[in-house]
DNA sequence: AATATTAATCGTTAATTTGCGATTAATTAT
DNA sequence: ATAATTAATCGCAAATTAACGATTAATATT
């Protein structure tokens, strides 16, 4: 799987960006961002695609560690998970701070 | 291809996200960002993967916009796209500031 | 107890991604 | 002209991703 060659801030960023890499989940983290937190269904409201297929894109935020999820039975409330939220933050941060700008090229 | 339902930035951040989502491809930016441009060949030297599997990786990041190729026959300079890269920079900026971190939630 | 609600999971299909060796195109050097 | 260098492209196999309908699990409601 993890193939020794990259630091764990490259494979996390890597990780990250995957996540953040598909409209809908930009589009569910922004919901989440308007709403506070959600309930699947609320998200099923608002974006025209199948139950099952946000669930799986809400399963892979939730894996990448993006997103929280709450038992409220029967529903599951989602929020944001601000602490990790906060790491990819800082990891694209300093992903676009290795200052390209100053550097004399083509 | 794209389906109407999302804003360009969305669609522009996923893009962006999508090109940062594999570990070689954040390798091959860092090197350029320390180098300020390379050939084809020192990446080959640098990254232990075939030199066809980096050729593939370079043509997703200049497809995405991230890099620009210069030809120097027989040898291609790669570099950092500044004016790209900054807007991706600004992108991701964007998202991480729909600030999620004062809403009372969970 | 039976029904309704909610959302995850399963199973499938199609598309895309990843990685590689082999080949090719375009020069440059001999 | 011939050989060597460089890097893209082709063709392929394996793995992963995306999307969906159907099913299931776990409760609430009646």
């Amino acid at each position: 799987m993890s193939n020794i060659l990259y630091s764990d801030i490259t494979e996390q960023t890597a990780r990250y960006a995957k996540a953040l890499s598909h409209p809908v989940r930009l589009a569910i983290l922004k919901y989440l961002s308007n709403q506070s937190c959600c309930y699947t269904g609320d998200l099923v409201s608002e974006i025209p695609m199948a139950q099952s297929t946000i669930s799986q894109h809400l399963k892979e935020l939730k894996d990448a560690g993006l997103i929280i999820g709450e038992i409220e039975l029967p529903k599951i409330k989602y929020c944001i998970n601000q602490e990790n939220w906060k790491r990819a933050k800082r990891l694209f941060e300093a992903l676009f701070n290795e200052d390209f700008s100053n550097i004399s090229c083509c």
